[in-house]
DNA sequence: TATGGTGTTACTATATAAATAACAGTTACT
DNA sequence: AGTAACTGTTATTTATATAGTAACACCATA
């Protein structure tokens, strides 16, 4: 992926959502606490809610996860906010005329997609509510 | 801000070496494959070489792979041009206020390790060998 | 000792994402 | 119904990592 926190965010909205589900969930809220703005955390929202991940409804402040937080994996939220849905990147601009340059693109989108797929996988094994539950258990220990 | 192919390039330089090692190896002359300019692909192979995966000589045109190809892997070459380490990013700036906000950084840091340790492992198993036999194999191919 | 290459640093240009702004449309409340 | 607040979306500006370029001291080879 690019040099985005685009993903820290967007599990940082629904953890957000899910914690606080009986308090203020506007996206000025949100944002105070990531310390962003409410435009960009709508965007965000809009996403993950095309992607059938939250519920949200125009005019009311009234988001929630579409399906338990056990049921959310950080891949579904990561394929939710990545556009290109690439970790690595081919240089797309290599001379055609030489045997290496114009045959080494295809050879990195091989390798570069099972690194991928292997990244890929990984996220699926990790689940939202495993997040949430860790950020609550930090906080727990914080304050003892 | 710009995603970073230097990995990629970094595999076509390597290749390109070992590939043309008895032809113009010169910065110049690689740049021309990767399409780019000679200062880029020397402070590419400085890298490289202060990683242990290439040699060269100051001044003169001879550079080679520091060991034989298939005891090079994809990672070694992430390794010795990436600085961070780093595939995904949190985000550095949340509400400390918050108790999301102070957690969250250090929970996604842990998941985001687990998966970087999956690509990682990913890229262990490709070596540059695989990568110059498949470039070898996808230009026969072409030529029939 | 002249020519050409390397290794390195400094500077500029470019691309991508964050941040901000603006506003039509929707909701909720009185 | 009228109004205040919020959402969803688009457009614009700003920040910054990366590629690209230039320059040059140092080294190698003939």
């Amino acid at each position: 992926m690019k040099y985005s926190h685009k993903l820290s965010d967007a599990v940082h909205v629904l953890s957000y959502i899910e914690i606080f589900q009986d308090e203020d969930l506007s996206s000025k809220a949100i944002a105070d606490s990531i310390e962003s703005n409410p435009s960009l955390i709508r965007r965000l929202m809009s996403s993950l809610s095309k992607a059938g991940l939250l519920i949200t409804r125009s005019g009311s402040v009234s988001p929630r996860l579409s399906r338990p937080a056990d049921q959310i994996s950080l891949l579904d939220i990561y394929l939710a906010i990545d556009d290109s849905h690439e970790l690595l990147h081919v240089d797309k601009k290599t001379n055609m005329n030489c045997p290496v340059g114009r045959n080494i693109q295809d050879t990195l989108n091989v390798a570069y997609d099972q690194v991928q797929k292997a990244a890929e996988k990984s996220m699926q094994s990790i689940v939202l509510q495993d997040l949430i539950e860790d950020v609550l258990m930090r906080e727990k220990n914080r304050n003892k």
